[in-house]
DNA sequence: TATTCATTTCGTCGTTTGGCGAAACAATAA
DNA sequence: TTATTGTTTCGCCAAACGACGAAATGAATA
């Protein structure tokens, strides 16, 4: 029950979709939801547990996005449905119009300001 | 989120996946499963204010089942993606066993053993 | 009307969860 | 090697959750 137990929480939710476009690094969608670090990146690892997520590192910075076509069947019809089911909220809208000015931001000074 | 915050509990996903084949009133899903009356009425109570069973009154018993084709589309795509992705695991093998001898089971027989 | 009885609601208890900051870690840059 | 820096892990706190039994509810029956 990994997956149900992961999209339990909204802030999970909310990174599930502001993933839909692209891949984003950790202190941008902590930039993005205005949560600290150690809070996003554990949302993250439980994401991950459930395969909701894949990551990379690259340069100094570890980039989080949906899996691909290799991840299970429950995987990705779950996350078929959270985006066709969840993505209509004013919420996701808000969120959605937020990332666009995240987005850009230049990486490192985001990080440099959130220190 | 009140579909997905219903299914984070594993106890209410089997409660979905008894529900497939036939209604149950509060008192068999009590036997089923072993809880008191009232954590399974609690149970229910979440799943129904998320759509996700409806409930019926009969003679004494309360009955519950999982929503006709009038439920909203997140409803019914949630439900799919639960019987499609969690009703093959060894506990759900295990909860149907058990249900099929709470069926031949007689109602009234039920509620006196519990009380 | 009074009683019975299946279900719901309420109050409580122990556990889990989500949040944060501090410390640890890992990888790059100096 | 040492310093820097983005991320993760750890420890803590308050709030939420799931479980139960007791009391309340409400519909059917006597």
């Amino acid at each position: 029950m990994a997956i149900t137990k992961a999209l339990s929480d909204p802030n999970r939710v909310r990174i599930l979709l502001s993933l839909r476009r692209e891949e984003l690094c950790v202190c941008q969608i902590t930039e993005l939801f205005s949560l600290a670090t150690s809070t996003v990146s554990k949302h993250l690892s439980i994401l991950n547990q459930a395969g909701l997520v894949n990551s990379r590192k690259a340069e100094r910075w570890v980039y989080y996005r949906l899996p691909d076509k290799s991840a299970s069947v429950a995987v990705r019809e779950a996350l078929d449905w959270v985006t066709k089911s969840l993505a209509k909220s004013d919420e996701a809208a808000a969120d959605a119009l937020k990332l666009k000015k995240v987005l850009k931001m230049d990486l490192a000074e985001i990080c440099r300001r959130r220190c």
